[in-house]
DNA sequence: ATGAAAGCGCTAACAT
DNA sequence: ATGTTAGCGCTTTCAT
């Protein structure tokens, strides 16, 4: 066999205990993670510095999987979402993580395009690599009995989605129906008789909550919208851009288009522009989400979405079921929505 | 209180064995991570089935920090980004994530907006929450200092970085400057003599190599770029808008913009339209980073750099450390730019 | 104010 | 082909 070349082994809290002069228990407490309070009735000033001088020296390192064994607790949060690359996510994960922080947590963040990564990201806090998980996947109506497995297993998890029922988890949702009922009669209101809609997918199958509003608010003025008049893009910039583009070349486009995400209205008042056409006049344009970018495009976006939104709500809800072992009861949280017209309408 | 939280214990290995009848050991091999093959050469079928029937039947879930604490090893890897929100920050994590799938291991994302929150997540790797990190942080060029130590603690790390060196880490850069240079050339060759810049910072201390090499090869031409041609947004989709409409207000605007991201110069084109003006023939535009989105806009835009992004190398670099104790020598990957003319210039 | 000792759940070297 | 056994590094009683 050869000879295997010798790993340095990292310093251990033993390390630490025979460098400072006291127990391994010592070390313990003063390093002790969020207890901390918890050392200061134990141990003296000089010896939690002789401790700390120890650490230094040897560059001594907490070994996370054994407190996490020790502890069965990791004070890690995941939050797993199907995409990055909208600018609600960036900010949804900077107002989490900065409740989490301050409650002594730490947030990671997992990807998952499949429901098969949802499946495996959840399986790895039942695992216990994170205490708790937030979910944010657009189409997790289908992951209601996923979600319920997960609790069952007494996962501490808080759900945004407008299409799931808490059942053993929180449920956050945005009461979306007022506001895009208010955009619609908006346009109606200004002679728009012919909407197109932009869609998350392009799949008639796929129930899309806010379509659904559309058609729903457009039937009561006695108008319809028609399948071909639903296009593919709220999810993707280029899409959307391709999908009006297309649009506007047909013989007798619409003259409104209401999309699912203010990324996609954004891209839909470009494609406008790009072909000359006059955003409001030739096309209203009205979006989404209500992100930043919607104040400074020009003409700016209309936008149904949440006015200032705060997520820092939601990662409390989290926070509550991991302080409280078997929490007792699910919670739904309503974040409201507005229309807010500007000059894209 | 309790002081240990009186969770329902969830089944542990002993359980599974006692319900298969078989020992500990036998279900660790049947379930052996990784090293599934080991197990292969040593339980019969109808043990494996056995054990596999008990874990259903009680409901069992690998305990991972134990796995980890005895393995020393936790086949995860963490991505260290600066911020979510572009397209390249999707595109980087899916494929470093499909590399590292195939490799049995998995990807968490931490986003590190300080240096302070750098440390920490390299910290964590330290800790023995991950094997090894990718860093990809723009502002990392301070940073040389802070990786070296941890390299010298031994976290295999890859950095995404035009502006480290490796030292005891690899490095992936791109080659950008003969790609910017002949964008450059191709603005000069057009006529355009006043050429402004979209920066990341708008901090004129802040090094932004992009704009030295644009600075530097106007300087060949006899051109130079004045500090007030140098307008911020390359980071912001939103402030580049902004900036470029408050440049072509000026009374005597550039005739061309160099912007160090595509979506700033994407909102540079869409900045000139909102005003009436036509691109590339009052305002020419050049991107950086050759993102999808370059190609659906209109005019499509000319960008400097990868042509195909692959970005999979990076984490095969990863991998070749984590595969290897005290990896013996540092690499640099070089990523190749070329400048892409469409119809924007 | 501090230490000794008993595990947390798992893996792997070493039996058999 | 399967079992025995000795820890991995840490926290937390309980004792002093």
């Amino acid at each position: 066999m050869p000879a295997t070349p010798a790993r340095r082994k990292s310093p251990t809290i033993a390390d630490v205990a025979s460098t400072a002069g006291v127990s391994a228990t010592t070390v313990s407490y003063v390093l002790g993670g969020r207890r901390g309070d918890l050392a200061a009735s134990r141990i003296s000033d000089a010896t939690r510095e002789r401790v700390m001088a120890a650490v230094d020296a040897i560059g001594y390192r907490v070994n996370e999987p054994a407190r996490s064994l020790r502890r069965n607790r990791t004070d890690r949060v995941l939050l797993l979402m199907d995409r990055l690359s909208s600018p609600y996510e960036q900010h949804l994960a900077g107002m989490i993580e900065g409740v989490l922080e301050a409650s002594g947590r730490s947030l990671s963040i997992v990807v998952c395009t499949t429901a098969a990564r949802l499946d495996n990201a959840l399986g790895m806090v039942r695992a216990g690599l994170a205490d708790g998980a937030i979910v944010q996947c657009r189409d997790i109506a289908g992951q209601q009995h996923l979600l319920e497995t997960y609790a069952r297993e007494r996962v501490p998890m808080v759900t945004i989605s407008n299409s799931i029922e808490p059942n053993g988890f929180d449920v956050v949702c945005s009461d979306e129906t007022p506001a895009i009922e208010e955009a619609v009669d908006h346009l109606v209101a200004r002679g728009h008789r012919s909407i197109a809609f932009l869609a998350h997918a392009h799949d008639p199958e796929a129930p899309e909550a806010r379509l659904a509003a559309v058609r729903h608010r457009l039937l009561h003025h006695g108008l319809t919208l028609a399948d071909d008049l639903v296009w593919p893009g709220a999810r993707d910039r280029t899409i959307a851009f391709a999908s009006i583009r297309t649009m506007l070349g047909l013989p007798d486009p619409p003259t409104a288009v209401f999309s699912a995400s203010d990324t996609g209205a954004i891209s839909a008042i470009w494609a406008a522009l790009s072909m000359g056409r006059q955003v409001p006049f030739d096309l209203a344009v009205v979006g989404c989400g209500n992100i930043d970018e919607c104040l400074v495009t020009v003409p700016a976006l209309s936008s149904a979405g949440p006015v200032q939104p705060d997520f820092t709500p939601i990662a409390r809800l989290l926070i509550d079921r991991l302080d409280t072992p078997d929490y007792p009861k699910d919670r739904r949280l309503v974040l409201p929505w507005e229309f807010l017209p500007r000059q894209s309408t």
